[in-house]
DNA sequence: GGCCAGGCTAAGCGCTCGCTCACCTTCGGC
DNA sequence: GCCGAAGGTGAGCGAGCGCTTAGCCTGGCC
């Protein structure tokens, strides 16, 4: 939240805030198995034998299976909610933050595929508390996304007919790239990014 | 494929091809549950119950739990398909053609969210050889759109530098409605075509 | 050196899973 | 009226699941 990391923010060390360090490499292991295989096919001796240990291991630093899960959406939907926080926030005008947020949004998606597909698709495996307090995540994260749209239409630089639908579609365009990018795909994380910056600006008739 | 139906395709009874009448209750209860809690969340007893029959019924008619998922999926993506087929083949201009075939797709995938939803995000459970078939139909779906928006370049109605990032985008911003479409939502499926109709033609430059 | 808290493991509990098997019903053909 | 095939059931198998428990190390403190 407050911390000082401007290093690009790719996905280097971004589990630094879980702090015993068998519980941030159970937590990892757990990301990666999710994202391989799906919440429900993931074992907990897969996950613990991923992170080099025994299955009973997991169970003290974390309550339930869900938990891992839990913990995992949070933090990665306050990641994402910090990055378009960051674009939305900055200078510039509309267009710019548009551009900014979609191509930095999309790079998390690419670049962090892994995690962004257990954040963005295994929500339904959450219990209803739990899933709860992620989905008000996701609407503070709607909401900045419609913010820079809204900023757009009252300076004349977006036409946009229908603002919440539109904030829909670009939303869901970025958050599918979790679903089809391959890092042994012709493109990289980059290239995505820009190339769907252009496509979103396209999308609200900037530049027209 | 080669039948007339033409009775606007939403999915009234789309299964009429599975012919035992017991299979086809036992696909369709497997369409549901998978939709509602995914491939591995969910029990062949679940599916047998739905159906109204018991665990061991199932094996009558299907060798495993998979080939349920395979049926489902194959069917699912020759629909598909073929509503990008009728899209693509008609006459008309490329933005014509382009604008049908979005919002044509999309009404699929809103309208049979449940389907659509078992066909595009549970590829992965699904074995190697399966898989295989699968992506097989999936390249030729990527081909259709892929060919009206070449056209369009071609005529001159669209301005797309990159036309396989641009199908790609416009194939992923379709699919993911079936993520996040809900009937008990603001918007219905014609609403959403039509909208997402007018943001592909706005992401091709077309109507400038 | 003695002690104990924290981190970890081997073993295994109770349960549910996908799937099978022995048997039962229904029904058209003769 | 009898028969065999097709379609169905109840009971239960071996396996693997999430999770627990009893006990073993290790290292800091007096």
């Amino acid at each position: 939240m407050a911390t000082a990391e401007e290093t690009g923010g790719a996905e280097a060390q971004p589990w630094a805030e879980v702090t015993p360090d068998a519980a941030r490499r159970l937590l990892m292991a757990a990301v990666e198995a999710f994202a391989e295989r799906g919440y429900h096919a993931t074992t907990t001796r897969d996950i613990a034998g991923r992170a080099g240990m025994s299955p009973a291991a997991l169970y003290i630093h974390y309550k339930t299976k869900e938990e891992l899960l839990h913990r995992i959406s949070r933090i990665g939907h306050e990641k994402a909610l910090e990055i378009l926080r960051t674009a939305a926030r900055r200078e510039g005008t509309a267009t710019e933050r548009l551009a900014d947020a979609v191509s930095s949004f999309v790079r998390w998606h690419a670049g962090g595929r892994t995690v962004a597909r257990v954040v963005q698709y295994e929500l339904d495996s959450l219990g209803p508390d739990a899933r709860a307090e992620i989905i008000a995540l996701r609407r503070k994260v709607d909401a900045e996304v419609r913010g820079i749209i809204e900023d757009g239409v009252a300076t004349g630089e977006f036409a946009v007919p229908d603002v919440r639908g539109t904030t829909l579609a670009v939303l869901s365009l970025c958050i599918d790239v979790a679903r089809w990018f391959s890092l042994d795909g012709p493109r990289t994380p980059d290239e995505v990014g820009a190339l769907y910056a252009d496509l979103v600006l396209r999308m609200v008739g900037a530049g027209k």
